[in-house]
DNA sequence: TGGTAATAATTACGCACTTCACTATGAAAT
DNA sequence: ATTTCATAGTGAAGTGCGTAATTATTACCA
């Protein structure tokens, strides 16, 4: 397979430039926006089309990477959930909520895992509506494996922008999802 | 359905915050974060991780926006390729590079479309393997109402940025993808 | 010219995830 | 105590998108 791709993403066909200000644009995507866009709102739109690829190649990236381990991106977000919760287990509906999916897709996924052996199903005695996800010692030392593997492969990238962009990136990315969550509350 | 809700993401489980920086930042994700992680690391993390929830919110959001026209993100995308097109047709092969997707996607995507009479296959003359997916009227009156609309949901959003934040937001998407292509061409 | 490789699209098949409906259990109310 | 409603989890069916193999056509080349 050749490296140069992520999957099928064919990453040569997006080309990216500097624009006269320093800042990077998808000449592309400014073309086909430009026409018939009030300029006002161009920025606005491009701002939004560049978050939908790099959000589309970080999901890719993480999807890809997963797999070379027998997982997916939802499977190794269970794991790394339940790794940081106390006695290493919580119950599907806390997963759910904290992975913010469905319930449904929970049991999918720990469908999965408990066939890989990284995960088992516990009763709650407290509730015996509830089941409980626990990582085996196997799950433990899967996760921790490829937690440190993930975070060298994602700080390859991240430490080539300086602190500052970070805490921007951090903040923009947030700021939006913010106020989407305020635009849609009405 | 409730309407603060993307699909079955439960956005009120995802705190944001702001920082004393006047950053916005996720709680959980940097409680998570900060133990067994070198404080150099956090912030590539943390922005990293910022970045997969704006990019997973904003593709929910899009879907569950085109869902509502009976079409999806990809199908969308392809109306749109198509509508800036000379002749308003392209090869599937074309529609495949320019989506950044694979070719078999982009034989289910025309399937549908063209079901709806959105859009027809037809054969290029030059090229007797290649067929072209073009708009139908149907298709085109579809995708400017379409069109029309989506800016109009994005703006909503976006407006409430500065038009510097805008243009970081894009810059910074845009390098994260340009460094991401440098690091997996080695 | 004939044989081989490359290309375009598709079929067959599998995985991840979603929605909807359903069962089981717990909590609350009268 | 029984009815009613909310909550936890799951089965069934459908969608979207991926890989691998297949068919048809074109390009290349000794």
């Amino acid at each position: 397979m050749n490296r140069s791709e992520i999957k099928d993403f064919p990453m040569s066909a997006l080309r990216i430039e500097l624009d006269r200000d320093g800042c990077y644009f998808a000449p592309d995507t400014r073309g086909m926006l430009n026409k018939g866009l009030p300029p006002d709102m161009l920025a606005g739109i491009e701002a939004w089309a560049a978050l939908r690829i790099a959000g589309r190649l970080t999901h890719l990236n993480m999807e890809r990477w997963a797999e070379q381990h027998g997982l997916s991106e939802g499977r190794m977000s269970v794991l790394f959930r339940l790794r940081k919760a106390p006695e290493q287990r919580l119950a599907m509906n806390e997963l759910a909520l904290g992975l913010s999916t469905t319930p449904r897709n929970v049991t999918g996924l720990v469908d999965n895992l408990e066939r890989d052996g990284l995960v088992r199903r516990v009763p709650d005695p407290e509730d015996r509506r509830s089941v409980q996800a626990q990582l085996t010692p196997a799950g433990t030392e899967k996760i921790d494996a490829l937690w440190r593997s993930s975070v060298e492969a994602q700080t390859a990238v991240t430490k080539r922008f300086t602190k500052d962009e970070l805490k921007q990136l951090r903040h923009l990315c947030l700021k939006l999802v913010q106020l989407m969550k305020e635009e849609m509350s009405r």
